[in-house]
DNA sequence: CTGCATAAGTTTCTCCTGTAAACATGGAGG
DNA sequence: CCTCCATGTTTACAGGAGAAACTTATGCAG
């Protein structure tokens, strides 16, 4: 009886409710300057009810962060469940789950790098980027083990890998990866570049 | 006469006073909150006199960026006239001075890629940055002329190598290249495994 | 030199945001 | 049944964007 009703004095589960007009705001109008009361407005409660959820604006957005990290590993665990032929396939599939991710969450990617999205004071928020993170570890020190990655310490092809990545997804929504700059098909493209120097070469 | 008096009305220079300011706080206080008031107010000017010389807080954002890329630009190249034993030792170092351009100037650097300057309405801000881009491109077509780098589509050298970059930039100044993460020393070694894809291996 | 058009400032005003404080409501426990 | 408290609402205030109307100096026509 949470559902729905024409608005009880108390709304049910107002904090997951605003977190989910944030989101669809976020994912709808690409580019959207984040506004509390906006929040409050589409979600029909006043404009202090937040409040009572979060301490302020930063609060709500570390915590759109935080959903968005999970989902980001979501996805990634999606696309690495697919059977490849390869790990290498399998590292391609989850860079594309990864920058399709950005490009159809533009505004939830972008707040989950920007400096509004403070992990050094925000535990939770730490946790699921370091466990979205642990996913591409995983697989590479599984490509290690079987050979399809070399044997260089597994931090530097992480560091590489996803700064690619992240890169590659960052440029893309800021509508960079122009064809003029990087050719017609730059994500795959860049991707073989890299692997190239990742994978072993017998 | 323009420099420096007690504030004659007519100020002499204020466009290039307000960029200066604004290029003040950006480089001081790290993550700022732009503010067209709070820089007027330190340029020592009321609330509306940049309106006469931008037409809204966008278009001074797009300038400043159109500045970073110009200097960024300078940077690069700075970077690649000290001379290197090799062409692949220019592009390390190179690399470093854009991430330390990005470590240096954090708010700047966010600026040029937020979704604020947008590059698709503001032709000057296009140019700068696809300027910028072309020296990374005449490097990695000179690397292959002497056979540095593989002869694979360019396009595809330059995707991976500014996704890389920008990549380790964007993480760097968002401070998510911790040590647990991607070890003690993840720029050069990011860059080590890319080059290794990139570089001839004869 | 006089006088005016205009560029470049300033003031004032409206609307919006974040946030705090005081107030209201209704459901849960004594 | 009454009272407490979490969760709402209203009201208030400080700042920011930007428009409009006003002011000042400057350069140019005569």
């Amino acid at each position: 009886m949470s559902e729905t009703k024409d608005r009880p004095y108390h709304h049910g589960d107002l904090r997951r409710a605003l977190i989910n007009t944030a989101l669809d705001i976020l994912a709808t109008d690409q580019n959207w300057a984040f506004t509390l009361r906006e929040v409050a407005r589409r979600t029909g409660v006043s404009h202090a009810a937040p409040y009572k959820h979060f301490r302020d604006r930063e609060m709500l957005l570390r915590e759109l962060a935080r959903i968005g990290f999970v989902r980001l590993g979501e996805s990634l665990t999606d696309a690495m469940s697919l059977d490849q032929p390869s790990t290498r396939a399998q590292f391609v599939a989850a860079a594309q789950a990864c920058i399709g991710f950005a490009c159809q969450n533009p505004g939830l990617y972008r707040l989950m790098f920007s400096s509004d999205a403070d992990k050094t004071i925000d535990p939770p928020l730490h946790d699921a980027a370091m466990k979205t993170f642990g996913i591409l570890l995983d697989l590479l020190e599984r490509g290690q083990r079987n050979r399809s990655f070399r044997l260089v310490a597994v931090s530097a092809l992480a560091a590489a890998s996803w700064a690619q990545v992240h890169g590659l997804a960052m440029l893309a929504i800021s509508n960079q990866l122009l064809e003029e700059k990087v050719g017609s098909a730059p994500v795959p493209a860049a991707l073989d570049v890299l692997l190239d120097g990742m994978c072993c070469t017998n």
